[in-house]
DNA sequence: AGGCAGGCGCTCC
DNA sequence: GGAGCGCCTGCC
């Protein structure tokens, strides 16, 4: 058991926040799968967290939940006359923005085009359960690591579509083949800069500006990506008649953009 | 029961 | 460079 000092830190505002599609609430705290493992995670204090791991995982897990980045901080940056953002980060103070495999995010991102949150969940779930490693178990059920690229590339389009890909399916086996065959790493792209990652991930196969701009963000911790969907289009026209002053929000509109997503589907009845 | 969802590719202009 | 359209599937 590890206990770790979590300011500004709520499991469900983070298992809701549409960023992580394999974090499941349960009646004490979340359980979570990530980087390979499977972790429980409950809240103990305003401002603690416990873990079901050893000391040995507490880098991991501080990196994972990115302790480090000071988010009252980021919210006593809001412009002060901007109330409707004001109000959307004290509604979502607790949303951190984690720092998820790029790849596995990439992947899911891409599957999720056109679904709702639930239905991302059960293609991700089946994807895993299709080629992922199984790494433990819960209730009798087993639980399975997000699978490699060389893993993903080996299931054909059957496969794919009974995941509940769709149209999807091709644009996923293209890009995990791209990786599969090395073409295309992580690494190589962790090293571009924010504008040529954009471009080179805008370059992918099913991959357009919006999709690009949540890898950017929930994969490769770019801060200041802002991924424009349906609801910030309507936040977007209900509240910012000259548009989001995005300019004013550097170096965090994305944190500003997470908080705006969770308050305005919480204001439509959607958490 | 049927519209709609956390879009994108393609094909026109 | 922008508008229109088709697309798989599950949810509400």
């Amino acid at each position: 058991m590890l206990t770790l000092n979590t300011p500004n830190l709520s499991l469900n505002a983070i298992a809701a926040s549409g960023q992580c599609f394999r974090w499941t609430p349960m009646e004490n705290g979340c359980r979570i799968v990530a980087h390979g493992r499977v972790l429980h995670a409950r809240q103990v204090g305003p401002e603690k967290l416990a873990l079901d791991c050893g000391a040995a995982e507490k880098a991991l897990w501080r990196d994972y939940f990115d302790l480090d980045t000071d988010y009252a901080a980021i919210i006593g940056a809001i412009p002060p006359e901007d109330a409707y953002l004001r109000a959307a980060a004290e509604y979502g103070q607790g949303i951190r923005i984690l720092r998820q495999d790029p790849w596995e995010v990439l992947i899911t991102f891409i599957l999720s085009q056109r679904k709702s949150i639930p239905a991302i969940r059960q293609a991700v779930e089946r994807l895993c359960a299709a080629a992922g490693e199984e790494i433990g178990s819960e209730e009798g059920m087993p639980l399975y690591a997000f699978p490699s690229p060389e893993a993903l590339a080996r299931l054909n389009d059957t496969a794919l579509q009974r995941c509940g890909l769709g149209y999807r399916a091709p644009y996923v086996h293209r890009t995990a083949c791209a990786f599969a065959e090395g073409r295309l790493t992580a690494a190589g792209l962790e090293t571009l800069p924010d504008d040529d990652l954009f471009s080179a991930l805008c370059g992918l196969y099913g991959v357009g500006r919006k999709i690009a701009h949540c890898v950017l963000l929930f994969g490769f911790h770019r801060m200041n990506a802002f991924p424009v969907d349906v609801w910030m289009q309507r936040v977007g026209a209900a509240h910012y008649p000259g548009g989001i002053p995005l300019a004013e929000y550097a170096p965090w509109a994305g944190v500003m953009q997470q908080y705006m997503f969770a308050y305005e589907r919480h204001l439509n009845g959607k958490g």
